[in-house]
DNA sequence: GTCGTTTGGTTATAAGATAACATCAGTGCG
DNA sequence: CGCACTGATGTTATCTTATAACCAAACGAC
């Protein structure tokens, strides 16, 4: 298959399968904590899961809208607060958007790298990087409780598009 | 001098020694460059290096306010958006909040700690992460055009603070 | 069923950022 | 000087993002 050890999804695939899955892994894990996936949270990861792009919270809403009535931004906050709390979204804050996350089985240090092209994410969990982050947070007495690496750029498809004659703007 | 080196400057210290040097630097740069470091500008960047801790924009435009009247948003932006593209100011997204480049003479890729008690803040240059983050990407076939590396944590002073009677909350 | 807790609805507002247009200050030139 | 041009700032309005506070419904334990 074309992508199998890629982070990047720009080829057209089967995006039903990525959110089943991942809709899958929600479930599964809430069960296992005896978090309470509501089927308002269950939608809103489902809509974050739409693309491989970050989700802003007011696109959420307005869909939520559109299907329910009654939403307004709380409601879509407090599912965000719930995924995040859960480490089944992790939010993007140099874009004020939110991603489903690829593996949330256990807490990670992710790195994200972000195309300002097209916008898909892709979502790395190196430990090496998160390693050498720590070792030299340490090195100067600083203890890290999180990291957030989000790292913009070209991914490899808009990449080879630019000042490519078949792709150029 | 207490910090020397340190990217901390937590303890009491000559703070008006580190203001006075970021302003030389803003001038030089700016002449070299070309760049119009007016007075607006450079009290905003006086304002952001009041502490060793972002600077918010609203919390410069309150200052700015009591100062000459006739501020408002776009006015803080604006200033802000110069510093930031000549490289004399780093804007945190974690905080969306503004914080004093410690070396404006180059563009550079930097890292942040950020002590999530105290506020200060530290940047780094560490060539190593850089270059470990633009290595995993390009393995992956992604062009890096910018890092936001910012870290969260306890610094080395609150660290010590924690569980200790003497500086216990 | 009843109680207590969690979840979601509703209204209002806070916080962060930008668009659009007017005005002013500096510069160069006839 | 008078004028035009440019970059910087003033001004008003609006947009985006996020939270506070309070209430009602749903759920789970007993
Ligand atoms: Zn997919
Ligand atoms: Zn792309
Ligand atoms: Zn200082
Ligand atoms: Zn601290």
């Amino acid at each position: 298959m074309a992508d199998a050890g890629s982070p990047f999804h720009e080829a057209p695939h089967d995006h039903h399968a990525c959110v089943a899955a991942a809709l899958a892994a929600a479930d599964l894990v809430c069960r296992q904590k005896g978090a309470r996936l509501t089927a308002l949270r269950r939608r809103v990861l489902e809509l974050i899961w739409s693309r491989h792009a970050p989700a802003r919270a007011y696109d959420i809403l307005e869909q939520l809208k559109g299907e329910r009535g009654g939403a307004a931004p709380p409601t879509v906050y407090r599912a965000l607060d719930f995924l995040i709390e859960h480490g089944l979204v992790h939010r993007i804050e140099s874009l004020n958007a939110f991603v489903g996350c690829n593996d949330p089985r256990y807490g990670h240090s992710a790195q994200f790298l972000i195309c300002r092209r097209c916008g898909t994410i892709a979502e790395l969990e190196d430990a090496e990087v998160a390693r050498l982050v720590r070792a030299r947070a340490a090195a100067l007495g600083f203890r890290v409780s999180h990291q957030t690496i989000e790292i913009a750029g070209l991914c490899p498809g808009c990449d080879a598009g630019s000042g490519d004659p078949t792709h150029a703007a």
